[in-house]
DNA sequence: GGGCAGGTGTAAT
DNA sequence: ATTACACCTGCC
């Protein structure tokens, strides 16, 4: 028995699980072009298919899991709000101008403890090692789940988890992090419920105590995991971004993006940032240092 | 072998 | 209030 997600246009799973929001995901196209996609969400194991009929749950089968799925990617509980507030959005040309190469790019509301802990390993790092290092803790302290995957561990299992066992999930200098912030989460220091209805301020002040989490992650985690739609992490993709659209690509301090977008977008900034950073990643590649070009020639001399 | 990758903490202005 | 630096680890 499959479940229809979204109708066609309303989702582009691609697009979105590319984006860099969750990594506990796998994904590429069958036989008839097809995408199709696997990952983890809270405890469902969920399979996803996108023709050009829209987008099917197709494992597991029940309506709590489609209504679950369907918060995950936001399309719950108001289907409507995505078209909406990318018509809002379009009315800055610039957006208007890259909304057409970023369609069915979703904000996806995540487990807030899942992306607090996600983005904190993202600090410093690349994201095919962030996934292995959410995977290899999912299978050390998380709940096992049917098909051989893994529950993201909750934070009172990490909170008791040795440094040892943490570091050896590939976490580094970042495991105290880690489990400093899963004793304030089991502790009820940071209680992820009440921080959903505050204001974004406060919330990002609360998430700011714990340690490893910067301006950047702390975004992340309002926006990914406590519906903050106000809240705008500022990368390097989206520093860029901004720069090249914005600022005549003149250099800009990453608190002045977070407070030009704040002016310029307010309460939807987040879900513009969301699209800046797919069209940067996608159309302004990074800049190599030039190091960095000698050794990729170097490279491609002695391969060939 | 050295720099880099979705930043952050810390110590110095 | 801003500005250097170091940093686990795997990869090119």
């Amino acid at each position: 028995v499959t479940h229809r997600l979204a109708g066609p246009g309303a989702l582009d799973v691609a697009r979105t699980l590319a984006s860099g929001q969750a990594f506990r995901w796998r994904w590429g196209r069958d036989g008839s072009g097809a995408t199709v996609a696997e990952g983890i969400v809270g405890r469902d194991r969920v399979r996803l298919r996108q023709d050009a009929d829209g987008v099917w749950l197709e494992a597991p089968a029940g309506r709590g899991a489609a209504a679950r799925c369907g918060r995950y990617f936001g399309l719950l509980p108001d289907p409507g709000a995505v078209r909406r507030t990318e018509a809002t959005l379009a009315a800055d040309p610039v957006l208007a101008a890259v909304l057409p190469h970023t369609a069915g790019l979703a904000i996806l509301r995540q487990d807030p403890w899942e992306a607090a802990v996600s983005f904190i390993i993202s600090a410093n790092n690349n994201i095919p090692k962030i996934v292995r290092s959410v995977e290899r803790l999912a299978r050390a302290l998380g709940e096992p789940l049917r098909g051989g995957a893994y529950a993201f561990p909750s934070p009172e299992r990490v909170a008791r988890a040795h440094l040892r066992t943490l570091a050896a999930c590939l976490l580094g200098y970042r495991a105290p992090y880690v489990r400093a912030a899963a004793r304030l989460v089991a502790g009820g220091h940071v209680a992820f419920d009440a921080l959903a209805p505050m204001d974004v301020d406060a919330a990002r002040a609360r998430l700011l105590q714990i340690p490893g989490v910067g301006a950047k992650v702390a975004d992340c985690i309002l926006l990914f995991g406590l519906g903050h739609g106000a809240a705008f992490p500022v990368d390097v993709w989206v520093a860029r971004a901004v720069s090249h659209l914005y600022f005549g690509g003149r250099p800009v301090t990453p608190r002045a993006v977070q407070d030009f977008a704040r002016a310029r977008f307010g309460p939807l900034a987040g879900i513009a940032q969301q699209h800046l950073f797919c069209y940067g990643r996608a159309h302004l590649g990074r800049t190599p240092s030039p190091a960095r070009a000698d050794m990729e020639a170097r490279h491609a001399f002695s391969g060939s």
